[in-house]
DNA sequence: CGTTTGCTTGACAGCATTCAACGTTGGTGG
DNA sequence: CCACCAACGTTGAATGCTGTCAAGCAAACG
């Protein structure tokens, strides 16, 4: 986990059409180059930040892949999250100054900096950027929005099915094929975000490939029928 | 739903507290009282706002009670939300430039308007404001989060139980009881919320009375045994 | 006073969990 | 190179919670 002396431009990264800067003008992009303070690379299995810690910055994933997960009582951990390059990291933080979540790099990753106390400043000056800022953080309360519906409403198989499509979303809107995609997280990492037993993703896994929805071994997975993914997460609960 | 052309004035309003002007120091509440447009008044059963709607404004709870829900494909609905007097409405309407859900009044309520291009303009200037709106924002994702941890590790009646401490807790910071409560909403609303089924809240209700950890009558719920309910709540589950 | 809406309760079915055993993969060290 | 171990994944059988369907009751409303 060591510090990048470098400063990242933003906008010179070819993810600021995904990340904060999304939608600026050239202008404003200028402006905010001065928002990240450093890159921070972290190794499989390295924290990023712990909940509890004082929180003083939002991160952006540069590259790799990461969970947020909160220990509930007795250890038992509960996933509440999957970033990927240009997604932001420790917005929970800000409401009470501390983080609320663990955020923990799933495969070697490496993440910019965005000190708050800069931000709050910049956004002050740079229009375009406090209103995509608020954009950022209301999305992220319609995804949380999402995810409720998912665990409240509909069965495992639904479940799962709406997880690899919107991964596949998120993969292809990086470049990537999102109909094959490898798996960072376990089943049980799958399960606990999605509120249901790593047996319970395991068998759906398999049913899904029975079906001919998907080919699954292992972590590799291609979507094959698309569309009956989509029948399936979308379908009437029972 | 009238509207009513008296501008409300934060700084003189006894909800500040817990409002979005929470924490704000005198100087600063006289800034701010330019940011609420208007109040409006609705009746049982009125939309304050509807999904799909262009998103202008959001607003709080002056008085009365809110859910919001959202309608899921076949005219089913789920609601994802309660909100009493000093809670936000519309935030989620940020993101899109369009409200996510519907905003239902469950009983004859008033709320401020807070024109959203105002509150950037104004939180621009008032740094105690830009503050505690990042607050208000980050704080609906952490309460969100929560209700996830609900809806994908417990059972029906630890859910029940969370859900019951939440409102008390949110009533007694208002001044009110806290153990003696009028539910605003059916059971209907709320195993739409916590993810089961009427019924299901229906025979928690009763088992909750058998074991002496309520007293139920209808809607008029009183906690008996608030430690008792605290550990059904926080029980591993299965 | 009747109708509508909301609430309670019972019986049964179904899906997910639990417990358990076994298979696979990848890394480590002999 | 192979053996072995640990972590991860798959599958089966039994249990149990929650949903479903149905009936009856209570309260609210006009």
């Amino acid at each position: 986990m060591k510090l990048d002396a470098m400063r990242a431009a933003c906008s010179k990264c070819n993810l600021r059409e995904l990340c904060l800067p999304m939608g600026l003008t050239d202008a404003d992009l200028q402006h905010i180059d001065r928002l990240v303070g450093a890159r921070r690379s972290l190794r499989r299995g390295d924290a990023l930040f712990c909940a509890g810690e004082p929180f003083e910055s939002i991160f952006a994933v540069r590259s790799g892949f990461f969970k947020t997960r909160v220990s509930v009582d007795d250890g038992r951990e509960r996933v509440t999250g999957f970033q990927m390059a240009g997604e932001l990291l420790g917005l929970d933080g800000i409401s009470a100054e501390r983080h609320t979540c663990d955020a923990i790099a799933l495969e070697d990753s490496e993440v910019c900096v965005i000190g708050y106390s800069r931000l709050e400043e910049v956004s002050r000056d740079v229009l375009g950027l406090q209103r995509q800022f608020h954009r950022v953080l209301s999305r992220e309360i319609v995804r949380e929005q999402g995810v409720m519906l998912l665990l409240g409403g509909v069965r495992a198989e639904a479940r799962l099915a709406a997880f690899l499509l919107n991964l596949g979303e998120r993969l292809r809107s990086r470049g990537f094929s999102g109909s094959s995609m490898v798996l960072r997280m376990t089943r049980e990492e799958i399960g606990s975000y999605l509120g249901i037993k790593l047996e319970t993703v395991s068998r759906a896994f398999s049913r899904f490939q029975e079906e001919s929805l998907l080919e699954v071994r292992q972590r590799n997975v291609r979507v094959v029928d698309e569309a009956g993914l989509r029948r399936l997460a979308f379908e009437a609960p029972g």
